[in-house]
DNA sequence: TTCCTTGCAAAACATTTGCATGGGT
DNA sequence: ACCCATGCAAATGTTTTGCAAGGAA
C-alpha cells in the first residue's frame, strides 16, 4: 500500500499542496476500511486514534481524495453522505443496493448494464463521466 | 385532471389530513410543470399566482406529495433537491441524464436495465422498492 | 367543537469560510 | 522565508420544529 501514499504525495505535489499529518491519517483511514462512512464516523475513528484532525480539515481533505478518486462520495438520499474507498482491493465500478430495512449496503456490478448505458449515453450525443445507479430494496 | 385532485383529497381523507387550499395549491403547481423544480423555485411560482404558501408548508407538502407519488424528489447531488412530476403526460418510469456542461437534465428510459436490475435484485433475495440511476455526462 | 394546519421565528444540521496561528518545503 | 494548511468560531443554506392562532370537518 506505500504506492497508494506514494502516489497521493506526488498528486500534492503536482497541485502545489502540502503532504501534511492530517492529510496522510485521512488517506489512511479510508484505506483500512470497506465500509461507508460518514464523515463523523471518518472524524471519530480518526479521534479514537490519537490523530487530531479538525472537522473543516476532514472536509477540505474529503474534497481532494474525491478529486484524486481515492473515495467517492455516495449519496443514498437521507441527507447523510458517506464515502465509498476506492482503496481497499482495488475495488472500482460498482453500484449499490441500499435495503430499506436494514440499511445496509451491498455493491453489485453488471457488465450488460454498462454497456446499454453506454449506448444511451452516445445515442444522445453525450458520453458518461460518473455515473449513479441505486436500487432501494427489501427483503422478497 | 379533475381525477388527480380527486385522487389526492381521498389519499388525505384516508389519513384524517384536511384539504387545505395551500396543498391544494402546491399540487395543482406540480400538475403543470413538466421541469424540476427546487423548493425555492416552486416557492416562488406560487407567490407570482398569488397564492400564499409559507416555506414551512411547502416542506410539509412536498413530503406528502413523494408518499403518495404525485412526485418524485430528485437528487443529483448539488446540494439542490428538485422535485420531477409524476403528474405530467403520465410519465412514471424513468431516469436522467445530467449535462456536467449546460446542467441540463435529460429523462431516458431503457427496458433492458429494467430487466437487468430486477435480476440482480432477485438474484441477492430482494425486490426492488425505488431506484436512482442517474449519468453524468459531457457532449461529445 | 375538535383537532389538524398554518405561518412565523427559532432551532437544528451539515458544510463552508474568514482569519490568525502554525507548519511544510 | 514563503505561502499553504490548520483549527476555531462564525457564517451559510437548507430543512425542521415549537407554538400560538386560524380553519377544515
Amino acid at each position: 500500500m506505500q504506492t497508494v501514499i506514494k502516489k497521493f504525495k506526488k498528486n500534492l505535489q503536482e497541485e502545489n499542496l502540502k503532504s501534511t499529518p492530517q492529510r496522510l491519517a485521512i488517506l489512511e483511514e479510508m484505506m483500512k476500511t470497506d465500509e461507508h462512512l460518514e464523515c463523523e464516523e471518518i472524524l471519530l475513528k480518526l479521534k479514537e486514534k490519537g490523530n487530531k484532525v479538525s472537522r473543516a480539515t476532514l472536509y477540505r481533505t474529503m474534497d481532494i481524495l474525491v478529486k484524486y478518486k481515492f473515495v467517492r462520495k455516495l449519496e443514498i438520499g437521507d441527507g447523510r453522505v458517506r464515502y465509498d474507498s476506492n482503496l481497499v482491493h482495488g475495488k472500482r465500478n460498482h453500484d449499490h443496493m441500499i435495503c430499506l430495512d436494514s440499511g445496509d449496503i451491498i455493491e453489485f456490478y453488471n457488465d450488460k448494464i454498462e454497456k446499454l448505458q453506454n449506448e444511451i449515453a452516445e445515442k444522445n450525443g453525450y458520453k458518461i463521466i460518473r455515473r449513479v445507479h441505486q436500487l432501494f430494496v427489501k427483503k422478497v
